[in-house]
DNA sequence: CGATCTGCGTCATACGAATAACGCCAGCGT
DNA sequence: ACGCTGGCGTTATTCGTATGACGCAGATCG
């Protein structure tokens, strides 16, 4: 583990001034250097196993090629890898790296962890909710660039990258029209979130646009657990006018009318279709048949939130990301059709 | 977003020179400054909301506060977060940063990372496996202290943190001795892993200290998949002279194997006791009666990892990691006692 | 043939913080 | 009155890299 070799050392054993080193290194100025003298360069940097100092580098330009990314729950929610390793990837790819901090929550620790965030000098910071909501961002962040992950700045004062929850939850119903369904009912999560609220934005839309008049007594407001989709469906079954499709507001709300259907009798899909949201993976065994659902696009959402750290000229609006349908075996046309 | 101010700025406010600022800031040398100028020194850095450059600093000292995480999967697999939610807490309270890098397992990005973070002059390295198995350790992270996490270093060149699987074996199998089983099945997972071999090394450690000789018959070799649990439980059941109890190498055999007995018309624990193992998060909500499992403290050994790579002179030995049981209603007393 | 240009390098300096070395002054002992 | 010590600050230098300014030889031009 002996001392590092510098740009100093590179020099000596190529026989050039350190200047040329970081030209040639550095790829910039090119033709500032003859190629013979750059091979000279690049070969003795080989040799020596150089690494160049990063640390000096952005000492001198001032940014560090780092992309910070601050959540509340990076560790516990179960799909903030895929949030991370799209930010990651797109980071990776324009030289950059990603430094994650999960607060867990606790706001004197967040502060902490944008003021060590700026202490190395990131090139933005990713302001990530775990779960989609409405955030404020902390004011230290403002003082960099700064973007919101999976959450809507309260004051649009950054850019945000959403999942574009109505489209979503428009498709979603679409599927279900198309398979010649009028009576569509809906089980909502938690309606303050955005999610839901944009979910059931779509759903209503698609219904109207089909010249359907959304019916209140089919949106039940559940809690997006598995057990508020299980009541959810024995008491829409039970109305005088059933449901022949369920829109669920997430899977694991789905996975509850699953069982109350197969409780009831009902098959999946010849008696009732099913759509989901959520598209999570660790609940995908669990459904016979497989279940139609809305994919969040995770991956996609860290993607663009990186590039927009990186993009300084990226206006401060709403990012929306598609959300695709995800056809598998949970919809089947209406039937006597 | 105007330039940052540095400490040259806050000497200026405070009326100082910037050698006096660093002295204060950084806490060192103490004495050398006036409790007065200490104070007008902090209030001005207060003032001009300054961060001192993490990266002029580690420049001058030669390594920066970062510590590397290199894994594979770090995305994917479910449980890697509270891995790396481990290490960095460890890492945030020793006031150092993590950086993560996950290579999805590809070769030529996975040395590319460990360059970029030797450029980064971090600390050191974690390498991460997702799963616990044997890795090698690609050379370059040897030139940097480097740690294996939830993995085993072939030659013992660095310190490797692993869960202690067989002493968890034998605990959960101690859990159903204790209880006055004696026909105590296993289904184990693939068991090229070294999860697998410890956790059975584990079981039959156990029977023999209470007496009994482990029947090989009563070894089922799974892969670690629901379906197995589930086949892996028929089989057990149709033998002559059935188990009372069976350990499974992992929650999702033990969900097999709930199904299974379910179908058989079976009780857990009435008729058969159950003990699973990793305490998978994501499961839990499916097991009725809750199950009795073994946890896989990965938050722990992210610590530990961490811990390691602080500690300089830590040997380069196997710390092994205590994997508690957790104890809740899948097992019951031996029937007819 | 002197002037200008071009290609290829070198020199010197700056980035921001840490620290060794030094300076100055008050207080103290003799 | 002199030297000494401690307390408190300052100055100057250093880390490794990037880059503006400059140098120099050979080619080109008027």
């Amino acid at each position: 583990m002996a001392q590092r070799p510098t740009m100093n050392d590179v020099a000596a054993a190529a026989g050039v001034s350190q200047a040329v080193v970081s030209i040639v290194l550095s790829g910039s100025y090119a033709g500032r250097a003859s190629e013979t003298t750059a091979q000279r360069v690049r070969d003795a940097a080989t040799d020596l196993d150089y690494h160049p100092n990063l640390q000096a580098k952005s000492l001198k330009t001032g940014v560090a090629e780092i992309i910070g990314l601050v959540g509340d729950e990076v560790a516990t929610a179960p799909f903030s890898g895929m949030l991370i390793k799209g930010a990651q990837d797109r980071a990776w790819q324009d030289d950059h790296m990603l430094m994650t901090i999960d607060t867990g929550g606790d706001d004197a620790l967040e502060s902490a962890a944008i003021g060590t965030m700026l202490s190395h000098r990131v090139r933005g910071v990713i302001y990530t909710a775990m779960y989609h909501r409405e955030v404020e961002i902390p004011a230290a962040a403002l003082s960099t660039r700064a973007v919101c992950l999976n959450a809507r700045e309260r004051d649009n004062r950054v850019p945000s990258v959403t999942p574009d929850e109505v489209t979503g939850g428009y498709e979603a119903t679409k599927v279900l029209l198309d398979a010649g369904h009028t009576r569509i009912a809906m089980i909502n999560i938690h309606d303050v979130l955005p999610a839901a609220r944009g979910r059931r934005e779509g759903y209503e839309r698609a219904l109207r646009e089909a010249g359907i008049d959304p019916d209140p007594d089919l949106v039940y407001r559940g809690e997006g657990v598995q057990r508020s989709g299980f009541e959810a469906s024995r008491h829409l079954m039970s109305l005088d006018e059933p449901p022949t499709a369920i829109f669920c507001g997430n899977d694991r709300s789905a996975l509850g009318a699953y069982q109350a259907l197969a409780e009831l009798g009902l098959r999946i899909p010849e008696d009732v279709s099913i759509v989901g949201f959520d598209d999570q993976d660790l609940l995908r065994d669990f459904f016979h048949p497989p279940l139609t659902t809305v994919r969040l696009p995770f991956a996609e959402m860290g993607d663009r939130a990186a590039a927009l750290v990186l993009d300084a000229d990226a206006p401060a609006e709403v990012h929306l990301i598609h959300c695709p349908v995800i056809h598998r075996q949970s919809v089947a046309p209406l039937k006597g059709r």
